[in-house]
DNA sequence: AATATTTCTGTAAACGCTTACATTTTTATT
DNA sequence: AATAAAAATGTAAGCGTTTACAGAAATATT
């Protein structure tokens, strides 16, 4: 259907060798029928056919991120960054999103054997055995976004949960005046909720405040388990006056018990949480939180991809870990 | 690297023609070569070379969907949909936003130029002449998403925009015996908007209710510009008793300025939105608001892309509109 | 048993490009 | 002017498949 390097070649009186290095812009080809060649190309409206380059070059210029979904706050942020990074390496992105009919493994596996895709960058929320001896074993270029029990071999991207709410915490003791804190976990499987409350805790033994073992209760990272919580922490005798919420939308659950038992934020009782997420905004008052950078994450994930398919060889595998920063609202 | 059909041909002693007719399943092969080769293929761990095939074949089963941004409330959804009717047909789905860098028309010919997909899904939020132009004369499957000022010629997806506006309305006179009912527009450019305040005009008429002037109130979308409209519709001298706001952002501008107010909804005011945002099942009390089937969006244009690559030549264009339903929330 | 028919398999070209190697043309050196 | 060196171009193979066509093997028909 469309023009081929024959084409111009034809036109040109050359060979389709020379067409094919006056387009790649090799050294040792005349000026004038560089000249010439190209100015045909422009003329008939050639692009080259990039599948037929692939099959030769072995090399897509596709890369691929699999995650477990396309939606949602983080997702989104993170394909932005990595597309704008790819984008600028003269790269596409593949998206794909291991929903429950496409298992993620085989995803994997699938693109690459296909030789679909130079390089896959991987977001799961957590890495199973399987997986885990995939990536050990794995030969090709691939980086896993993912906060811990990663694996040693394979480059990784993951947030700085314990420094986050260190900061956090060290924010509201030392600039707010707050000594009395409790915590609201996330489930105790997932690492980055145990993280953060790991930073929480090191925050108060370093400004040698003991921590109450009934202010540190169990949540689920949902807005119910957020109310259930603050429920039991404002109905305890000796009351904390600022709750730490290990994630948004718990903190957005001790808004409405708050609200519902006719109290203020933050005069009565102070809510931080932990994410950012858009919801934070809209809150009233506006929710002080920990700031994920999250298409810092996409970016510095591809940078890391990049770097890979670019050394190749002598690539040292790295494992980042993305600070965050503190937003401040109001309801500290 | 990888295994090829030549690897498992040497060992099946047979030429690479009949491992590949026998992988391909092709009926005049003998049942034991079959057999012999599918084998040798799993044994091998053999996969096709993806490019290869799709060099002879002229097909690369990758379709796109090029959409201005890929995060936010609605595009992760229509992705979703996209990339499940892909997945069933044997496709791979590329994701492409149209971001600063990169123009949106300058994606479509690449792609389609580069025989890199077979076809694209274009989310545009207004189509613009060059665009047009480009579409009327375009020689490649295509569906666009949106809502208005379509290009005859090509297949379309949209939001039924009318039908929606014109049921939330219906449904506070008839079912909520509401009559005095304010409108907050979007922009005015905006056609998706501009249906909304039709069918909102449409509900009344049809109630024999007369519109008011200034119960049509201009707004942008935006969660201020709710607010201004609302504070500007309850300092009227006759208020209405219940607010459709054009879209939700707009209805949680509503929210803040009522309660600021010290009113209550639904009691002194109600409100109403339009876009069904997680956003509205977090404001108290929860917003009743029309519900867009985002990812129906995306499963009916990738139902109609496919339908043009598989029927071809005698495709019939089509135009869907994507019904809404309501949402009923405590805000009414 | 000889021929016709059907079933199966192999040969080779094609897809559009890149690139090692060979060859020709141009330029430099004597 | 003859030779050497450098620059430009062409030839052809190859990337891993698919597939038209031809040829061989197996089966059916007389």
């Amino acid at each position: 259907m469309s023009v081929t390097i024959k084409e111009i070649a034809d036109r040109a009186h050359v060979s389709i060798a020379t067409v094919s290095r006056a387009l790649n812009n090799n050294q040792n080809v005349k000026k004038s029928t560089k000249e010439l060649i190209q100015k045909l190309a422009k003329e008939l409206n050639y692009t080259p056919n990039f599948v037929a380059r692939t099959l030769v070059k072995k090399k897509t210029n596709v890369i691929s991120i699999i995650l477990p979904e396309v939606g949602g706050e983080f997702f989104p942020e993170i394909i932005k960054g990595v597309d704008q990074i790819a984008y600028r390496n003269n790269y596409h992105l593949v998206v794909a999103s291991s929903h429950s009919e496409r298992n993620t493994v085989e995803s994997i596996l699938n693109f690459m054997a296909q030789s679909l895709v130079d390089g896959v960058i991987l977001m799961v929320p957590s890495i199973s055995n399987q997986l885990k001896e995939i990536l050990a074993t794995k030969k090709f270029p691939i980086v896993v976004i993912n906060g811990y029990n990663k694996v040693e071999s394979v480059d990784s991207v993951g947030i700085d949960n314990f420094q986050g709410a260190y900061s956090m915490t060290d924010y509201l003791i030392n600039k707010k005046g707050y000594k009395d804190i409790a915590f609201i976990r996330g489930p105790s499987i997932n690492s980055d909720a145990e993280q953060r409350k790991l930073g929480y805790l090191a925050a108060l033994k370093d400004n040698d405040i003991e921590y109450q073992d009934d202010w540190i209760i169990n949540g689920d990272f949902t807005i119910k388990g957020g109310e259930l919580a603050c429920s039991r922490l404002l109905s305890l005798i000796k009351k904390p006056k600022a709750i730490f919420a290990a994630n948004d939308m718990m903190a957005a659950g001790c808004y409405k018990v708050i609200s519902s038992l006719g109290l203020k934020i933050p005069e009565d009782v102070a809510v931080v949480g932990f994410d950012h997420i858009s919801l934070s905004e809209f809150l009233t008052p506006k929710l002080t939180t920990v700031h994920v950078p999250t298409d810092e994450i996409g970016r510095t994930a591809a940078k890391l991809l990049f770097k890979i398919l670019n050394d190749d060889e002598n690539h040292e595998v790295q494992h980042r870990k993305i600070t965050t920063g503190i937003i401040i609202g109001e309801s500290c």
